[in-house]
DNA sequence: TAGATTGTTAATCGATTAACAATC
DNA sequence: TAGATTGTTAATCGATTAACAATC
């Protein structure tokens, strides 16, 4: 098996919960714990953790700071990560204010918006225009960026976003985005989320 | 094979797609151009049409108004959900001001907070008390939440929902919520798709 | 008719789970 | 030591793809 998607996702939940244990003030835990914890089958949790060259000791289970730290390494949480929002909407200036990333080393750190009224380069999370977009993501050599601008302008900016060094994007635009091979993409679509409840829902009534 | 999420999910996307194409007049598409179009291979369109009791016409293709039709039965867009949101925080707000869904089903119909100075029942979309929820709900026959509390609120909130009748919830708490086996649940865990991006962006600088 | 496309079956692929030897 | 848990291999499960008969 090869690192996929799934188990990076696993792995980061993993991450989560170890770290309430440890706040909990636990020392070690088992597959079988951390499988509880997260939905998870213990074998499934076997498996990423020797996946991600995690070792455990037989009979003891795995230490908890141990494992926070090989994921730390893993997650890249050694460093910061400085994250770029285009699009300064409803979606977009939620994740601006938002704080909660601060503390995992995602550090939002500008957003950029075609709306002259939206610029405010002297606000906490300075918006800038999108004219200034590629020379700061060359100077700050910003790998990340989180799409939010509406559907018709999502692609061109998505080029321009790739043109000027951005490697992974997680895109709110409810469409797939043409990019080259070494560009990860992430699509977070809202509608298909809410179209999938009303349907299982809607499916369970008839039982 | 069964109706699984992915399906569901596919068909949406399948949807948005041929909206698109009838925008452009045309009037059929083959299981190749809808493939295309979505990032599926052909097979797997016609694979999911078949699921969900779609035909098409041999050698003729699909013909868009027919599967619009159908879909449109499917995915419940022969009515409009009523959706609420509990949280009126920097996601919940977003989402309240977003006007996207109107035109597919889906209104927003309320908003709910714990706190006092959120409450606005006169504004376009109403934010009430968390505890008149309840009601709400009931009285408006409300099936579906859009959960956008901090982490620690989600789980007791997700309980009363269940309570009070919501049957699907999308959830932005970074967090598994334990609900009934008839409550469905998609999380949306931004955290983890950043995780997931920062990993896979380092892995290829890697390369 | 000839050619192209559907609809479905069988083959493949990948991910998850079961099982158990290794071992602390 | 005896018992419990890891780490890994084999078995299973489910989803995707290939292939092709049916047929418009």
């Amino acid at each position: 098996m090869v690192v996929c998607k799934k188990c990076v996702s696993r792995l980061s939940r993993y991450r989560k919960v170890l770290l309430r244990f440890k706040d909990l003030g636990f020392v070690k835990v088992f597959s079988d714990t951390v499988g509880d914890a997260t939905g998870v089958s213990s074998a499934q949790v076997r498996k990423d953790f020797s996946l991600f060259g995690i070792a455990g000791n037989k009979r003891g289970g795995y230490n908890i700071d141990t494992l926070l730290d090989k994921m730390q390494i893993i997650l890249g949480k050694d460093q910061v990560h400085g994250v770029i929002v285009i699009g300064v909407g409803n979606i977009g200036r939620a994740l601006i204010q938002y704080k909660g990333f601060e503390k995992e080393g995602i550090a939002i750190v500008a957003g950029f918006d075609i709306n002259p009224a939206k610029i405010n380069p002297k606000a906490q999370v300075p918006v800038f225009s999108i004219k200034n977009m590629k020379a700061f993501i060359k100077n700050k050599q910003i790998e990340i960026a989180i799409l939010s601008v509406p559907e018709r302008a999502a692609q061109e900016i998505c080029h321009k976003l790739v043109d000027a060094g951005i490697v992974g994007i997680l895109n709110f635009a409810p469409i797939r985005l043409q990019a080259p091979e070494h560009v990860e993409i992430n699509t977070v679509n809202l509608q298909v989320e809410l179209e999938n409840l009303i349907y299982f829902t809607k499916i369970m009534k008839k039982k």
